[in-house]
DNA sequence: CCTTGACCTTCCAGTCATTGGAAGCCTTAT
DNA sequence: ATAAGGCTTCCAATGACTGGAAGGTCAAGG
C-alpha cells in the first residue's frame, strides 16, 4: 500500500499522514527500494482511530496519549476516561465561551432596527465596551 | 500618550497594538522626533472598540469592516446588523459542532467504567470509527 | 557626567493543525 | 519515447497572537 492507498482508506490526506509521521505522531512507515512510503492495514487503523480522535476535537497531544494507551494492553480505562474527560471539559469551556459572545451579539442585534439608518445598539456596545447595558438603569 | 500609555488606556498589549498597526487594522500612529509611536484619546478608542469586538469573537478582517461602518457616518444600521448576524451563524455553527463532539464523549465517558481494567468503549469507539453505536441493534 | 532601569524600536521565530505549491524522481501505460 | 500521474522533499502561508534578541531613548539618582 502506497501512501495514497493508505489515505483512501484511512480517510487522512496523504499530505497529512506525512505531517503526522514528521511529528512523531506516527512512527515513520516502511520504504521502498525507491523511497516510497509503504502501509499496511494495522498503520491504516491507527490512521484511521486517529482521524476519530480528531474528528472529536482531540489535540494532536492528546491524541498521541490515546493511542499509546490504545496499544498498552495493561492501560486502565480509568487512564483512557481521564484523557476524555479532560478534553470535554475544555470542550465545555469552549462551548461556554461562543454561546456568550453570541447570546450578546444575539441580544444586540434583536435591538438593532436594520434599516437604512446609521443608529445602532451594536456599534454602541463596541464603543462603550460592553459596560452599560441599555435596559440597566443608572444607579 | 506612548504605546505604553495607550496599551494602559485600551486594554490592548502594546504588542498587539504594533500587531494590528502591522496588519492595517489601525492606521500608522503618529511618531515623536525619537521614533516612538503616538496615540491620541481617539485613537485609544478605536483600539478599545477593537478589544471589545475581538471579546466578541469578531475575526480581524470583519473588525475592519466594522471599524469602517463604525467611522462611517452615512452607514445603515443594516450593514452593521449583518456583519454581527454572519458572525453570529458562525458561532453558532462551531458551537454546535463542539456541542456534538462533547456529547458524544460524555456518553462515551458515561459507558466507560473508569477503573483499572483495559476494557474501554471511548478507545474502541475511536477504533471502529464511531460507525456503530454500541446502543443500536443491527438491522 | 554617568549609570541604571524602564521604556521604546525593529525583526525573527514559534504557536496549532493543516494546506498549498514548486521542483524533481518513479512507475505505468500508450 | 513520452505522457500522465503518483511519489519525494522542502518551503511558505493560514489567524491572531506571543516571546525574545539586539539596540536606541528617556528620566531619575549618585
Amino acid at each position: 500500500m502506497t501512501i495514497g492507498d493508505a489515505a483512501k482508506a484511512s480517510g487522512v490526506n496523504a499530505k497529512l499522514i506525512r505531517y503526522y509521521e514528521s511529528i512523531g505522531l506516527i512512527p515513520a512507515a516502511g520504504r521502498t527500494a525507491a523511497g516510497y512510503r509503504v502501509y499496511s492495514s494495522s498503520e491504516v487503523n491507527v490512521l484511521r482511530f486517529v482521524k476519530r480522535a480528531r474528528t472529536l476535537g482531540f489535540s494532536i497531544e492528546r491524541i498521541q496519549i490515546l493511542v499509546g494507551l490504545w496499544q498498552d494492553r495493561s492501560r486502565s480505562s480509568a487512564e483512557v476516561k481521564r484523557v476524555a474527560l479532560d478534553h470535554v471539559a475544555e470542550l465545555e469551556a469552549k462551548i461556554a465561551e461562543l454561546r456568550a459572545m453570541s447570546d450578546t451579539l444575539t441580544h444586540l442585534a434583536h435591538a438593532c432596527h436594520g434599516d437604512e439608518r446609521p443608529d445602532c445598539p451594536i456599534l454602541r456596545d463596541l464603543e462603550e465596551g460592553g459596560g452599560n447595558c441599555c435596559h440597566e438603569p443608572p444607579p
